[in-house]
DNA sequence: ATTATACCCGATAACGATGCCGGTAACGCT
DNA sequence: AGCGTTACCGGCATCGTTATCGGGTATAAT
């Protein structure tokens, strides 16, 4: 690594002193003109770049921004380019760490990012994460912090998610309507609230619609396709099975399909699926699957801006709460009458 | 943002000076025992962390590795986790700009990263990217850089990447032992070197087969999946049409494959189909794709590891280029013949 | 001629940590 | 008594930058 250029070289250069130099390059009132023109020259001339790193010792700000997710599938890998986007243009950087789902790097990443003095948090938590010591932490030391998708509900942080609940209701609405009587749900661990919500849209409904729930067809198992595929195997030997399934995700949605499969049944004649995230192969998959659109592009971006005001407000957000209303999208495995 | 404890808070409070207190916390040999052990206490006790910025400006290492990527596609996200996982294990932690395949963004995302200080550069370059002062610039200021995936092939920098000509060579023999005749290729941009190399590899077999080479069956279009699409929508309406459509990724297979279904044709029979990436897509369509895998996770740990090689040694590693071997993995789209 | 007033510019401290050097006290040895 | 050694500890400079204060000089006003 090479030397750079510092503003004490332009000065030792010029016979000027560093305060001169800088100010010159900030373009401050008190500095005669030649003087100016003298240093911008040559500023430009040794490609002088000012040291941020001494600059954040000075003014305890590094334009960083930390992000934490649980890891870089579709959805999230969505989401962090709309948050990169919004805080490239904003002109700060982001330091993206994955927990890989688990709560010890989740912790470490924290504590890196802590340290790393970025000037806030956006932060998505692993499934595994059941204590929030880490998080409080964060707040503690005052350090902005942005909660999104994956939020946690009782914390007094800002939060940026969609209403799970509501497409939950959605995804079972529709299979509903679509004439299947038993609808079974495969939902992720119990402390998720993704999982929670969406699972709490589906009692709605069949309660709403005075339908009895059966807890045989409440399966709480991994976020995971293998998982899914077991789950639904499973699902499908009861001698009681379900005529529909509702799977919070699009990768758990095609362990199912699989599993529907497998076992020769056909969808959506012989049972309904439902998926959630309109990932693209939802569509590309056949029968094509329905599933619910959560506009992780939009999110992302949206919870850069939330951060970034939050950043350069004094008014306390902890209350803020911004929620994205989801959308399904219909498709074959769930399209049994085209009228409606 | 609350005040951190410093190493003047503990020498204050104990009535050192904060010289002793630095050593003590650092195990020095010339510290009474006493005296390390209160300061320790008095560290553990007001959750003393050493200020980062301040090491970082004293000793021009900042623990960060600066990542430049062209997006977080389902390849290079996988790449980046393998970064990721090695990154953190050794202490790093890594700042992932996407270029979102902007060459204009990949610049600023250098610029970024170079006065963030960071400790050196993982790249891999954008499509549109066709000069590279950028890259040069760091070269020229001594910053350890890796090249990986989308390489540069003539710069003097360690690079690692997958042996792409072979996969080009596997995809296309693999179509002509399934007896096609005809076989096109849906390369990429023409300034990249994964796309160059695969069509190397088609062109190279084609010959070695005694294959006349059809500049009509040779289409350069962007890596996506709607230009793939109507590239392939036109390459079927000649009179001559292909019988085989090689892809250099698996989003321009699924084009294809749209396209293919719309006109009519059946896979493997009408017309073979093989792409490249082996995304788990490629297993889930109807028919499924046979795809070359360039082991992602595994080019992202070793594109880390040769990194931290190079960062730790001395010796000159600018002619370093680990090449991974991929692999066809033959499905649905493409095998005519099961013994084969 | 004296004072006021811009106008420039330099010295210093500060951000937090460490490395180097130097200093002091206690002790042992000749 | 005088010297060297050892064990501890503090002072200072340093990294690169800016904010603050305090001059100095030339011009204008009295």
């Amino acid at each position: 690594m090479e030397k750079q250029t510092t503003i004490k070289d332009i000065a030792f250069a010029l016979h000027l002193s560093t305060s001169t130099v800088s100010r010159a390059l900030r373009d401050a009132s008190d500095v005669k003109p030649e003087t100016k023109k003298a240093v911008k020259a040559l500023a430009e001339e040794l490609d002088y770049q000012p040291n941020k790193l001494a600059l954040s010792l000075l003014n305890k700000r590094t334009n960083t921004i930390g992000v934490i997710i649980p890891n870089l599938d579709y959805v999230l890998a969505t989401m962090v380019k709309g948050i990169d986007e919004v805080a490239l243009e904003a002109g700060y950087t982001v330091m993206v760490c994955q927990s890989d789902e688990s709560f010890g790097r989740e912790i470490v990443n924290t504590k890196r990012l802590l340290d790393s003095f970025v000037d806030g948090f956006i932060v998505s938590v692993s499934s595994e994460t059941k204590v929030y010591e880490h998080i409080k932490k964060i707040q503690t030391r005052k350090i902005p912090l942005v909660l999104f998708d994956r939020i946690i509900q009782h914390l007094n942080v800002p939060k940026i998610h969609i209403d799970n609940v509501d497409g939950g209701r959605q995804a079972t609405q529709h299979l509903i309507d679509q004439g299947y009587k038993k609808i079974a749900i495969l939902a992720g661990p119990e402390n998720m609230n993704i999982s929670n919500d969406r699972l709490q849209g589906y009692l709605q409904i069949l309660k709403e619609n005075k339908i009895r729930v059966d807890k045989q067809m409440i399966i709480h198992c991994e976020f995971n396709q293998d998982y899914a595929r077991e789950a639904t195997r499973e699902l499908l030997m009861l001698k009681n099975r379900p005529d529909a399934i509702f799977t919070i995700s699009d990768r758990m949605a095609i362990g199912a399909m699989l599993a529907i499969k497998e076992k020769g049944l056909k969808m959506p004649k012989d049972i309904g699926l439902v998926g959630f995230n309109n990932e693209p192969i939802t569509g590309l998959v056949s029968p094509s699957i329905s599933s619910v659109e959560m506009y992780a592009f939009e999110i992302g971006k949206a919870t850069a801006k939330l951060f970034l005001e939050m950043l350069h407000s004094d008014t306390d957000m902890s209350n803020e709460e911004i929620v994205i209303k989801p959308k399904l999208f219909v498709r074959e495995s769930s399209k049994r009458y085209s009228n409606r």
